[in-house]
DNA sequence: GGGCCCGCAGGG
DNA sequence: CCCTGCGGGCCC
């Protein structure tokens, strides 16, 4: 039942080998004449959408439609043993990307149309019908579901045969087939030189030099931004929508030039909250492993962290919005003025640091901080007694409470106060007294305080160990867990 | 071990 | 779009 297609062969241009043929690098230069052509001297080759310097190809395409047709000296002219690729019944090509990509690419160049638009269009290419611009208000149930469905046919398409996932830095086979670089070089590695989908005879110069499809990886993100934005309208997103294509393991991204944790995307978020949610995580909202997120559960590193929703942010320790609250905080022993008792601690609010240059968590205060931003988002945690999750790093040792490693999620806790004063670096500094107000035991297991739970401080202790110099909001001295109520 | 530099995610 | 940020890896 296998057609050959003749069709499928590239265009006779019989490229002559006789002279060393190199394409243009990522930054458009070209690696023969070192020049950097425009557009219009550029081709773009049709089955690994690299770009060419058309002066230094040794035979141009001379009409149009061989230009948009192309196929660079590294994808044709297979060696004579190579067999045409088998193809299946499958009227559709097996390389949308070309085709795809140059449609998108034409709708990105329209300035005309907004951001929004933009991305109208692209889903309604990608859906395969345009559909009339009628009436935008109740078409947005039906525009959701398709937005599902043109992901998912990408998915399809252009999965990894490997991993079936959607290819991490995709390369794609001259017979049109899509693989994350990795998996594809561990097949070439394997001794294997023909595609893991179709058998074709892959070229030793592809199998030795895969070059990354940039073009598909901007067709993904494209098509991945149109869903968001037409199906998720003006209302809110969350993160957890566009999940279903992340690895389940943080992974380093097309654009990262190194590989492992400290320039990785997350991986796919496992719990059904919004990043906004307050309070525990409960098991309703795990799929996953339907129990929730367990006071005591830890984590490697702090995206492993985020993908059960204990903290999102990668970086930063606060968690919050400044009209909102604050929905979590990590605790990392990093900030001088940060006190831990395990069942209370003291926070230090963010900013006031040098982040200049390349500095990004500089520990230098230079500048006082302000109740603003996520510093305000705690505020109005204390104000409102909001729940707020604590997660702990055991980055620096400062704590007998602290995890015996990684991060540690150690429950629910409530703000007391918060005020500003002086800290030890001579800057004001936002200060939080955090109490511990879930019902578990404490989950501190040190020898030293292995009576749990332990009993709630002593309000002159804290008192004293607060030292307020300036009171901003905050709930009363008379707080709940004087009474018992935690 | 400290400094530097990277890229991601999120708020505004 | 810009800025920030209680990471993290690598290089010195």
């Amino acid at each position: 039942m296998v057609e050959q297609d003749a069709k499928r062969q590239p265009k006779a241009t019989n490229i002559m080998a006789s002279k060393t043929q190199l394409p243009c690098d990522g930054d458009g230069i070209c690696m023969l004449c070192k020049a950097k052509p425009s557009d219009l001297e550029t081709i773009t080759c049709k089955t690994c959408v690299t770009p060419w310097h058309v002066d230094c190809l040794s035979s141009p395409p001379e009409t149009l439609a061989s230009t948009l047709q192309w196929d660079c000296p590294d994808c044709s002219s297979p060696p004579e043993d190579v067999p045409l690729p088998p193809i299946g019944n499958n009227p559709l090509p097996t390389t949308p990307s070309s085709d795809l990509v140059a449609a998108i690419r034409a709708i990105e160049a329209d300035v005309s149309l907004t951001d929004r638009e933009k991305a109208k269009k692209r889903q309604e290419l990608l859906s395969g019908k345009m559909q009339s611009d009628k009436d935008d208000h109740d078409a947005n149930k039906e525009k959701k579901k398709k937005g599902d469905d043109v992901l998912d046919l990408l998915d399809e398409r252009l999965n990894c045969s490997f991993c079936m996932q959607l290819p991490e830095r995709p390369v794609t086979t001259p017979c049109g087939h899509n693989f994350c670089l990795k998996c594809f070089q561990k097949w070439i590695g394997q001794g294997k030189n023909t595609c893991a989908k179709c058998r074709c005879v892959i070229p030793s110069k592809m199998a030795s030099q895969p070059r990354i499809n940039s073009t598909l990886v901007v067709a993904i993100r494209m098509a991945k931004l149109s869903k968001s934005l037409v199906s998720g309208g003006p209302q809110k997103v969350y993160h957890f929508v566009h999940n279903q294509n992340r690895p389940d393991k943080a992974y380093t991204t097309d654009r990262a030039q190194r590989n492992g944790k400290a320039n990785a995307a997350s991986g796919k978020i496992f719990v059904t909250i919004p990043t906004d949610h307050f309070g525990p995580i409960p098991a309703e909202n795990d799929p996953e492993r339907n129990q929730g997120v367990l006071v005591g559960e830890c984590w490697e590193d702090r995206l492993e962290c985020r993908q059960w929703g204990a903290h999102f942010p990668h970086v930063a320790g606060i968690a919050g919005q400044s009209n909102n609250g604050a929905q979590s905080v990590v605790l990392s022993g990093g900030y001088q003025d940060d006190e831990d008792h395990g069942e209370w601690f003291l926070y230090t609010g963010s900013g006031g640091r040098d982040l200049s240059g390349n500095k990004r968590t500089s520990k230098d205060q230079s500048f006082d901080q302000k109740f603003e931003k996520s510093n305000q988002a705690l505020q109005v945690s204390c104000l409102k007694g909001y729940p707020v999750r604590v997660v702990r790093s055991h980055k620096e040792k400062r704590s007998s409470y602290a995890p015996e490693k990684g991060l540690r999620y150690d429950g629910i806790y409530k703000i007391e106060k918060c005020w500003r004063k002086v800290g030890i670096q001579g800057f004001k500094v936002c200060r939080y007294l955090f109490v511990r107000c879930d019902n578990e035991p404490a989950p501190w297991t040190s020898d030293e305080h292995g009576d749990r739970p332990r009993p709630l401080p002593k309000i002159s202790e804290l008192k004293k160990a607060t030292d307020i110099t300036e009171r901003k909001g905050g709930s009363s001295w008379d707080f709940d867990f004087l009474s018992g109520e935690r």
